[in-house]
DNA sequence: GTCAGATACTAGGACATCCTACTAAATTTC
DNA sequence: GAAATTTAGTAGGATGTCCTAGTATCTGAC
């Protein structure tokens, strides 16, 4: 049955902090904790968008449409304007139409006419749409979230310290 | 001249906060800090990523090719076999290729057999490349590495806490 | 009321990432 | 030493993100 040689090897040495020595050495002390927590970010976010897509593998959507999926499990309708949805999702709209697109095809969500807006398109959840949410997020709650390999303070932290960060960045 | 408006406008409410108020009306209060943990990487991630490729833009390289750079910058010889750039950097193999294809189309980095070892390839920063590197790290710590938009605290606490997330996680 | 400007969405393209499959060469096994 | 396995790299395809451009519709200024 071969490999299960993961497809990234492992690493002995933290190349973040391998970087940052660098940066040290280089004379560039001032930015030099920036660039490791940027780098940080970069590579927290692919593993666990890793992970994610792992877990979601099997539901056959990926993390962007899942988001999709429950922001509109979560409004009251059940159905929201595609603007609306990359603004909340704070991505771009022609991203949110590429989603849209594939979920639609998938038959989870399902587009209709704006009723005042003639320019506007509602994205609606459909029955199936809405089971596979639910379904998908127990899965994730369980193999993800309520485990992510850190202290729950930790955990804590991480909210708080990103919160910090996208604030500043004017995220919200 | 017209619009000044961000492609993906801002929110007056936190979307993250948002999220783990369903959550946790939902029951799930014990994923809802690893929810929210995850989701907020994600958004910082995407944050930062564009803010340092705007920085990058005008020297026509992206983050992940400035990464390929830099690494062949701190080695040695500056050439590294491609296998090896992708087990520091922790992508795919095929992103290697893809990153180094490009960079050798802009004459920034030359690829040279192995000495050794028939199978690989060594890629070699050029001349050209290497005053690029240099040219843009200046750009990004002067513009986003020195000020993050976090204190130099909160800044190591990033650092310290997603090391350890990715440590967890078997990063290194 | 008209018309300029803003807004909602889609189309097409550039990149980056991953995956599977394939070739060539090195290494290990027996 | 020959065969099986592992390793290095590339090719082609899927998905996601962004950007620019273009159409349709709504809003607001006059």
């Amino acid at each position: 049955m071969a490999h299960m040689t993961p497809a990234i090897p492992r690493l002995a040495a933290d190349p973040i902090a391998e970087a940052h020595r660098q940066w040290v050495a280089h004379g560039w002390e001032s930015a030099a904790d920036g660039m490791a927590a940027i780098t940080s970010l970069m590579r927290a976010h692919q593993i666990f968008l890793a992970r994610v897509e792992t877990v979601l593998r099997p539901f056959e959507v990926s993390f962007a449409r899942y988001e999709v999926l429950m922001l509109l499990h979560f409004s009251k309708r059940g159905a929201l304007p595609m603007r609306t949805i990359g603004s909340r999702l704070q991505v771009h709209q022609t991203s949110v139409t590429n989603a849209v697109d594939r979920l639609e095809a998938a038959s989870l969500v399902k587009r209709l006419p704006h009723p005042t807006d003639r320019r506007a398109t509602l994205v609606e959840l459909t029955r199936t749409g809405r089971v596979l949410a639910e379904k998908a997020t127990a899965a994730l709650n369980a193999e993800v979230f309520t485990d992510t390999g850190l202290s729950p303070r930790a955990v804590k932290d991480v909210v708080k310290t990103l919160g910090q960060l996208r604030r500043s960045a004017g995220d919200f």
